[in-house]
DNA sequence: ACGGCTGAATTGTGATCACAAGATCACAAA
DNA sequence: TTTGTGATCTTGTGATCACAATTCAGCCGT
């Protein structure tokens, strides 16, 4: 998915360009789930024609970033509880994986900005009013530093359509729970990933990210923000979302 | 990947039509790997104009079935020996956990099925001269209807795409290596893995299939075909293949 | 007979046009 | 005020056109 390995030998197409930019603004979670998207309203806002918005959208849906409805209506996707059970369950396994390998090769130098990230997180979880934003962005990217050291692009690629995926998840609870998001037992976790990693323990390293991955998924899931979206059921409307509104912890 | 989950709902424009087809021709080795394909061409075998086409060949090449170069031009793409190694690796992970689940949860009459499809490929494989398409083609359906049961499609569209960019190696081996492919101790493998999700036992079963992939992996990677192949070189010629023919055994 | 060069032909990419299916809104009837 | 209905606009999809880049055939010169 995405340009895979083709990243490097840039074949700059302005499909290229507009599905990279667009991939972005979903991952960053800069365009909010269920929101819908016209190909001319895009085209108009990359300044290019609706051709290579057509083809960066249909390459966004097939990788689940975007969801094209029996109506033809483009939006953003977000997984519905049943869906993001699955995707969490695949994480463990893909990003397990990748910090099993990485672990037994990583050079002192990422070694470092991966504590330099840790300690980042930690610092900004701990204020008394942190930035979500910014801490799901820290938390980003410490895994996806660690996932780069594996050295396996393709399986880098597959778990960054997997977070681009999850990013709507991600992005709904934080924008309807503000508060108390920062329950995460992620500061226990994260510290025993960067243990292990350091300690050269590949298993137990492993055992820590899939942790973090499982118990954040399932902090997100309690919310039951997930539960009002079904995915047949077309962009997420502000009257979706009244019903069970999330409740603070 | 793929349609995703649209599949059921479907959404029947000319591209996804397209997508499906070509995508069938490609996970059963129909076309060549390195074969060089055109836009023009595909459109009129399928008796479209280009437009479809072109977003199926997008989306292809975005999941890695097809490779775009940088000529532009449209050809089957072949894993060389390194990114095939990965995509075993990743293979592994998931379609154990696949196996994992499935072996749960898997229908009196889905093991018959299995069980049938092991008895099928057995039968074929200990044949004086067995069929290697038929052969493949039965491994597949053994395969594909267990993590079917696992009832998870998002993973088992990335399996489906994993697939897809391996099927060109085993497709190369099968054309160069006509003789003696049939050394693999997948008969073994194929029996214990029975045997587990008979008795239940997910650990053993995914043990089991993932002793399946990373043996015929690694006698993929035994016969050398892929060494020749360089991602960047483009398509492959009968030049690129000339030089370390494959041994037979 | 062979190598380098030029022409035409083919290719993917992007823009534009055409069209059918939904969505939206205004207005009228209840 | 609410509901049904019509026209109108918007949308994605597909076809066609235009173009630059690449490929390839054929020719010329040696």
């Amino acid at each position: 998915m995405t340009t895979r390995l083709q990243d490097s030998i840039k074949r700059n197409t302005l499909a290229d360009t507009v599905h990279h930019k667009l991939r972005g603004l979903l991952i960053t979670g800069a365009i909010a789930p269920g929101e819908k998207l016209t190909l001319r309203g895009l085209a108009e806002q990359f300044g290019t024609s609706v051709m290579p918005v057509r083809e960066a959208v249909s390459r966004l849906s097939a990788e689940g970033a975007l969801t094209v409805l029996a109506n033809r209506t483009v939006c953003v996707s977000c997984p519905n509880a049943t869906v993001f059970a699955e995707l969490v369950k695949i994480r463990c396994a893909l990003e397990g994986l990748a910090t099993e390998v990485a672990c037994k090769q990583l050079s002192p130098t990422k070694l470092q900005r991966i504590r330099q990230a840790v300690l980042r997180f930690e610092r900004q979880g701990t204020k008394p009013r942190p930035n979500p934003t910014l801490l799901s962005r820290t938390n980003r990217d410490l895994h996806f530093t660690i996932y780069r050291a594996a050295q396996m692009p393709h399986l880098f690629d597959l778990i960054e359509g997997l977070w681009v995926q999850v990013a709507p998840a991600i992005s709904l609870t934080l924008r309807h729970a503000t508060r108390g998001i920062i329950q995460w037992d992620s500061f226990d976790h994260h510290a025993r990933l960067l243990d292990s990693l350091m300690s050269r323990d590949p298993v137990r390293a492993r055992q820590a990210v899939v942790a973090d991955i499982r118990s954040t998924g399932a902090f997100i899931l309690k919310t039951g923000v997930l539960d009002t979206i079904d995915a047949t059921a077309g962009p997420i409307t502000a009257k979706t979302l009244r019903a069970p509104r999330v409740r603070r912890m």
